[in-house]
RNA sequence: GAGACUGUAGCUCAGUUGGUUUAGAGCAUUACCUUGACAGGGUAGGGGUCGGGGGUUCGAAUCCCUCCAGUCUCACCA
């Protein structure tokens, strides 16, 4: 058969995607087998296929492959989320393009033209998955704001508001003064920014003492409720419990003590405004102080401001300014750099301000999710993640959850506000129906409720993700057969946004959903383990990023080295929980990174020799009428092959229990390029032009079968392809789908035998290739007789495979040692080739000498070591007997080299 | 600023409870040889004071302390 000398991926893959599509693979149905069931992290809609998605999709799409070859219901659901912020985001600009507000155009048009972009553009990256070869069933797709999924979230919104946990409170969010709007901390861009540090001075109350305080921002002084000061501060002992006097205001207030006063930073005092900064609003709930809002939406001075009310902020600085300067209550002003934040989008600086928020209780939650962790019913892959995610659930540290934003891109929360009572309801009949109880009222009309206008977070749908995904809310048939699932595979930089709270809510509701006997077998946490990946990053450790531009183009990698390659490649960078820096070289012109990858050409190489392995294999004449000593060799041959591959198997087995992934694929490299072409294939390969006898020739395409079912997880591609080209294949006969080996046990003691075959073949090769012989001299090998090398020829198919190895002509075992041939040590015995030695004595001798010397000093550490009483008395036996073997061996050892000196010398 | 993680050959990483590791692998690299499956094969080699410094121990890459650097999460400061 001809066939070309380079494995080209890229039809290949199309044609391989497009076939297992066809036979429906990736479809899971319940049916008697046991599930294996991975739920993909939703990723934004928006979001195109990065460095980071790959990893992380190609880990999951190996774990779900080996299942499916185990015969599990491998079921592997894909979406997408949402992303209320970064999606609003786009939409915004995609209008703004076109001239048109949101504000102007109102909710429900605005919504439309959301669908419709995310109709056109959204989920792009589930498309791209495929090229990676992602295996997941895309029946199954979700969306974390299509119509099932959203009747989720209000089913367990209403649900938590039933049992408490849900509360309308106040919260410091970013206020955009223009926009008129509350921003997340995403949209707000800080910068170091030239400001006054204004010194004002307090007087206390009843007495001629003052304290003195910094601010930036003068104007708050209305709004203060405190003055704060560190409680070991001696400075201000004596004024804890007194009152202070606000300049220009006139009202008093009181001096308190708490610890988050900085006592070396410029005063020592703090005044404390809590509607209108993030700590003072924390230290007054933890004091109980009044929240005075000094400031109106737009950002002008309020009510409350007397004659500066209606100012803008910055005139009403100003003002404030000069009345303290005029009233003496002003010491000092100072030029002072701080970080100023201002909207990303209309560059206006942000003012904290205090707005009414949804929040979800996360006490009872957040102890939940580190039971269900630290008891191990859920698994970290690493381990010592639990150590950040402990740290950050305690209840010292845990915050309640923040459920809405101001925006129109989610779920809209389901309150229905109708004079100043608010009702939550699935629905607005039902919300009609509450306020009509509670009012008494019955001509109350759905037309007087009006719902809350805030959007809940996005993480409050992905949540409950793994719930939701098999329509969990809505009847238990599949949730029963794919839950809990088997294994999560994220970023572990949002464990707390995501991978806590979907362990809270699998908590919470999977014994309502499916039943106390379903729980109690099966457990209700959404997955057993959870497989942390690292962040990809650039050679300079730095996260890849689109603003960077340090992130090489997913797609056009796969385009360059096949999805195999870049498997490969993305597998071999990195092991669990470890980030991954990934070896794109940059440009040195543009400073972008270049769609280069050492790693993934090594696995693409890796794919091409596996190509011309086969077409080694397949390119043997075949014969029956061969000697049979050539067919004792290949018996010998392959009985080491099999067990080898038995041990890789098991070690394989292992290792995925661990998620070793790197190093499983590491070894199979290894195996398949070393032990498989450099050591079987030649092994049994025929000299050239001759043919192979038909039983060889088929075992080693057995083999070759069995690599590609064990390699298939990994590089699903050219081993489906290989997988064909070994034999004709009958209808569903793929490899996707072909069983994946179990472990079982192997002969130990043959492979101790091979590794001393292959020692000593390559000892020989060793004297030829350092006396200057030609690979094609045949030689004569002449085994000095012990009790191990009269064992290891006992039979004749050994002395044939080092024979052919070695490319000798003859092999015998002599009694004494024969004179005028070269010596050479393999193990612990010598052997004797018929080559005669024309080097230079004294460049012998140096080289036996430091051979020897280094003996020497090993056997001189041995020494030290077990002379050391302590040593004796405190380690194992096993290792001090190791010592000691350590020792003899290089006795042994420094014996015989001592000897080849005398002789030389 | 707080917490967490990481720091082992030129590069990417192993090194599981401290002792068969005189610190390993793959890639890259050097020399010689070879090339009739292959971007290939063979043989030998170079390259690391395991981030720095202390300590515990008979014994430390591994445990403790401390410093340095990087990264992430949170807080960003009156």
């Amino acid at each position: 058969m001809d066939q070309p000398s380079h494995y080209t991926a890229q039809q290949i893959e199309d044609k391989w995607y497009a076939h297992w599509l066809a036979k429906d693979y990736f479809s899971s149905k319940p049916d008697d087998r046991e599930a294996f069931s991975i739920v993909i992290p939703p990723p934004n809609v928006t979001g195109m296929l990065h460095m980071g998605h790959m990893l992380n999709n190609t880990i999951q799409d190996i774990l779900i492959r080996r299942a499916r070859q185990q015969n599990k219901n491998a079921c592997w659901v894909p979406g997408t989320d949402h992303a209320s912020i970064a999606t609003e985001a786009k939409v915004v600009k995609m209008l703004a393009e076109q001239g048109i507000k949101k504000e102007d155009i109102g909710r429900e048009k605005f919504l439309e033209h959301a669908f419709e972009w995310k109709e056109k553009y959204g989920g792009i990256i589930l498309t791209q998955l495929r090229k990676l070869g992602a295996s997941c069933d895309w029946d199954r797709t979700r969306f974390t704001m299509e119509e099932k999924l959203s009747k989720a979230v209000y089913h367990v919104f209403v649900d938590l508001h039933k049992k408490g946990k849900i509360y309308r409170g106040v919260r410091m969010t970013n206020w955009d003064p223009e926009a008129q709007t509350a921003l997340s901390n995403e949209e707000v861009v800080f910068k170091e920014e030239n400001s006054q540090l204004y010194y004002i001075k307090y007087q206390i109350e009843g007495s001629d003492e003052a304290v003195t305080i910094a601010t930036v921002r003068p104007e708050t002084i209305i709004g203060d409720t405190a003055i704060a000061v560190h409680p070991d501060d001696e400075r201000f002992k004596h004024l804890h419990g007194k009152s202070v006097i606000i300049p220009i205001v006139g009202r008093k207030i009181p001096i308190i003590t708490d610890s988050y006063v900085d006592m070396e930073f410029g005063t020592g005092c703090l005044k404390i405004t809590p509607a209108h900064d993030p700590n003072d609003f924390e230290i007054g709930q933890r004091h109980k102080l009044e929240s005075i809002n000094m400031l109106n939406a737009d950002g002008t001075v309020a009510e409350i401001g007397g004659k500066l009310a209606g100012m803008d902020r910055f005139a009403a600085r100003k003002e404030m300014s000069r009345d303290l300067e005029a009233g003496e209550f002003l010491i000092k002003k100072e030029n002072y750099q701080n970080k100023v934040g201002r909207s990303e989008r209309t560059n206006a600086i942000v003012e904290p301000r205090l707005t009414a928020q949804w929040f979800l209780d996360m006490k009872e939650f957040s102890a939940t999710a580190l039971k269900a962790v630290e008891s191990g019913e859920v698994k970290f892959f690493p381990p010592h993640f639990f150590n950040m995610f402990n740290s950050w659930l305690t209840e010292d540290n845990v915050r309640d959850w923040c459920l809405s934003r101001q925006l129109w891109w989610g779920q809209q929360i389901p309150a229905y506000y109708y004079k100043s009572e608010v009702f939550v309801a699935l629905s607005i009949e039902e919300a009609l129906q509450q306020a009509q109880d509670h009012f008494g009222d019955k001509e109350i009309k759905l037309t007087d409720l009006k719902q809350d206008p805030d959007v809940l977070d996005t993480w409050f749908s992905s949540w409950l993700w793994p719930l939701s995904v098999f329509d969990g809310f809505e009847s238990p048939e599949e949730l029963k057969y794919y839950y809990p699932t088997n294994v999560l595979v994220t970023g572990w930089d949002i464990i707390f946004f995501w991978v806590s709270k979907m362990i809270m809510s699998g908590y919470e509701w999977s014994e309502d959903l499916l039943g106390k006997e379903h729980v109690e077998k099966h457990g209700k946490m959404p997955f057993k383990d959870v497989y942390f990946t690292g962040m990809v990053r650039d050679s300079k450790r730095r996260k890849m990023s689109k603003q960077l531009g340090n992130s090489p183009d997913a797609l056009s990698l796969i385009e360059k080295y096949g999805a195999d390659g870049v498997r490969f490649g993305m597998i071999s960078s990195g092991s669990v929980g470890n980030d991954i820096i990934f070896d794109a070289p940059i440009d040195p012109i543009t400073k972008k990174a270049l769609n280069e990858s050492a790693l993934c050409n090594q696995g693409q190489k890796f794919c091409n020799k596996l190509w011309n392995a086969l077409k080694l294999v397949q390119g043997w004449e075949t014969s029956t009428e061969l000697s049979p000593e050539l067919r004792e060799i290949n018996i010998e041959s392959a009985y080491w092959f099999e067990n080898k591959l038995k041990q890789i198997v098991s070690e394989t087995e292992d290792k995925f229990e661990n998620y070793r992934l790197s190093d499983i694929l590491m070894s199979m490299y290894n195996f398949i390029w070393g032990d498989f072409c450099s050591w079987y294939l030649e092994m049994i390969k025929p000299a050239y032009g001759q043919p192979i006898d038909p039983e060889t020739k088929q075992e080693a395409l057995d083999f070759f079968e069995r690599l590609m079912t064990l390699l298939h997880p990994f590089m699903p591609f050219v081993t489906e392809e290989i997988w064909h080209k070994i034999k004709d294949r009958g209808e569903g006969e793929d490899c996707i789908v072909s069983r994946y080996p179990v472990a079982e046990e192997f002969d130990n003691a043959n492979l101790k035998k091979i590794d001393q075959v292959k020692d000593l073949i390559t000892a020989v090769r060793d004297a030829r290739s350092s006396n200057a012989k030609s690979p094609k001299d045949k030689l004569v090998l002449q085994v000095l007789k012990s009790e191990n090398t009269s064992q290891l020829f006992d039979n004749n198919s050994v002395s044939g495979l080092v024979s052919k190895m070695a490319n000798l002509e003859s092999i015998g075992l002599v009694e004494s040692e024969p004179a005028d041939m070269l010596s050479f040590i393999s193990g612990a015995d010598k052997y004797f080739v018929n080559i005669v030695k024309e080097i230079n004595v004294e460049e012998e001798l140096t080289k036996l000498r430091a051979e020897y010397k280094q003996n020497e000093n090993l056997y001189n550490s041995t020494v030290k070591k077990l002379s050391n009483e302590r040593f004796v008395a405190n380690a194992p036996e096993q290792v001090i007997a190791n010592e000691k073997k350590k020792q003899a061996d290089a006795l042994q050892r420094m014996e015989i080299i001592k000897k080849a000196i005398d002789d030389l010398s």
